[in-house]
DNA sequence: CAAAATTCCTAAACCAGTTCATCGTTCCCT
DNA sequence: AGGGAACGATGAACTGGTTTAGGAATTTTG
């Protein structure tokens, strides 16, 4: 019914799987239509999948003390997302993670994840290589937020991801870049205002 | 000679190993004793070791575009460190990673580790769930630089790790917290003169 | 299609955090 | 032990980014 081939060529990107292998380990995922607005993952709740992009977006924030919403995380065709701390360690999420157009997602559960660890040693190391993936991911953006002004981040996101600079509305980038809209409004206008210059 | 039984703990408290299992692990780890203020990562050199730190303590930082130190993290005893991005892509590195004290620490190599996650599916697994709780530590950090201001930064740092606050230099810790030195002196004297009118 | 709601832009006042400059203290090194 | 470098404190001037407030444009929904 579904195709599982965007997800199969991300795995096997990653690792070697005969086609057995990787159609069994896309048997642990079901696919799942998401309505724009709608939350995968909500604060309170335990995040109990972990889900792949087949195509839309989604966003995942935080709500600060003040009221405020913090952009921690997007995801665009073939980008995984969830709360991490909330799906790894079983706990009570602090995110929501909400779908920014109608979206089709592959998911898989906790328990299901955790089966294919267990099951083989090469899922096991599919998993590893994932969670690599995102602490070097994340560290790299640690090293962004505390060595590059505002400014310097935006100009950062336009290069390497103008995909979602376009595609995300203009309050959840500023968010995710740690900014207010306003500013990030005037540095957009700055930047039109150079170009015109050349 | 020396004694394996910190890390030996540590890798026993998150996952069931046999006695010889344990042993054969920690024989692909090194002692290592370093001087305070030598280096184990540098620019532009591939980090080749990841370290698991015994006693001492250590800070890896980046320098930015305008010269100065950008603290990334901190290791004490039982904390791991390098340069992630360095070692798990085997790319140069940019990062410092400097002792703070005269320390010694427990060193892996790239080449063993691959062996070790090749060898078996239970190693693979400990590596996998050391991957997992860097990403789930990271973002956890991204999601404090994201929420909170300098001060409660600041504050959340002292109730956490109390240790790390109370260990390393000034400069040090206010550069991981992402301001500066002047700033972070400015919050202790508020804090101390709050504590006065208790 | 029109009303309601959400998103985007602009501009001025404001503030959290920086910069710069100076001084006292502590830690090393030989 | 003593001279130099590293470290921490402090205050005044400054700035990158926020707040507040308003209006215009676009999207959603009935």
């Amino acid at each position: 019914m579904f195709d599982y081939s965007k997800l199969k060529d991300h795995i096997c990107k990653r690792q070697n799987l005969s086609a057995d292998e990787a159609e069994e380990f896309c048997a642990s995922f079901s696919f799942v239509r998401v309505k724009k607005r709608q939350f995968i993952v909500q604060p309170e709740f335990v995040a109990k999948y972990r889900f792949f992009v087949i195509e839309g977006s989604f966003r995942a924030y935080v709500i600060g003390d003040g009221g405020e919403e913090h952009t921690i995380q997007f995801a665009i065709d073939n980008w995984w997302i969830t709360d991490y701390n909330s799906y790894i360690f079983q706990q009570p999420a602090s995110m929501f993670v909400m779908a920014l157009e109608d979206s089709l997602v592959l998911q898989i559960s906790f328990d299901a994840e955790r089966m294919l660890k267990k099951a083989s040693h090469t899922y096991e190391t599919i998993f590893r290589i994932l969670a690599e993936h995102t602490a070097a991911h994340m560290a790299r953006r640690v090293i962004l937020n505390l060595t590059k002004t505002a400014e310097q981040r935006f100009e950062f996101m336009l290069e390497k991801y103008p995909d979602i600079v376009n595609r995300v509305p203009q309050y959840a980038l500023a968010s995710y870049l740690g900014m207010t809209t306003e500013y990030l409004s005037k540095l957009r206008k700055r930047r039109v205002n150079a170009k015109k210059l050349i």
